[in-house]
DNA sequence: ACTGTATTTAAGCGACTTCTTAAATACGAG
DNA sequence: CTCGTATTTAAGAAGTCGCTTAAATACAGT
């Protein structure tokens, strides 16, 4: 419910469609059904789809003729690995003196138990 | 329903609560009561949460009589970290001859539309 | 064996997700 | 204004999610 956007940013990448149509969109603008075209499902599955990133802020859109392009916005993808940063030294083995930095990170996320 | 590595990483992760535990492990082990404290949820609540972590690799527990302490395990982090990485161009503005780069990420990702 | 502490399992509920088909809307072209 | 293309909205089915309470399990100490 607190719909938090680094949770909506998770959410929204944990789908492989919506992550399938990040990296097709790395390669420049596309329309919905060039986007749709290597998925088997409905056109309105793949709006819907389209609708979960935008809202998440990972795509924009624009107009043109009846078509509306979208675009990459890496902005969210930047938040979500600014978090992940935080845990890096426990997967590159250095474990000292980082006491600090991680109460950092606890009191950073600490409230969220209360939404 | 594919219910591919990443995709269960990043629906672990688009939760506080979860976030929040991850957090507070990552300033050492903990015990069930111990990482529930902080939230308004009764203990099954917190313990699904677990379970939840525990299914996407990102903790792993262990058995002190009738203890069952957490700690992190940060190698599915990694991984979500290393699939954010290869974005890293978009935030950091130099978009020069990226092509076959990205259409590697594409390669890569495009059979999920398969399953 | 009995008691208390730590934790999980089971069952159920309301909300949300992902997909579908059918119908609506937006726009350019003729 | 009608037609075809691109896209969205609406409504609904099936499954998942996050939570609850009540009951079960696991183990240490007495």
């Amino acid at each position: 419910m607190a719909a938090d956007a680094l949770s909506v940013t998770f959410k929204a990448l944990a789908d492989p469609t919506r992550r399938a149509i990040l990296a097709r969109l790395a390669s420049g603008e596309a329309s919905v059904l060039d986007l749709a075209a290597p998925f088997a499902m409905s056109l309105p599955a793949v709006s819907q789809h389209l609708k979960v990133l935008e809202g998440a802020g990972l795509i924009a859109r624009s107009r043109a003729a009846q078509w509306r392009p979208c675009r990459l916005d890496a902005a969210a993808l930047k938040d979500a690995t600014d978090w992940l940063d935080t845990y890096r030294q426990f997967w590159e083995g250095s474990f000292n003196k980082l006491d600090s930095y991680l109460k950092s990170v606890q009191s950073k996320e600490r409230d969220d138990g209360n939404a």
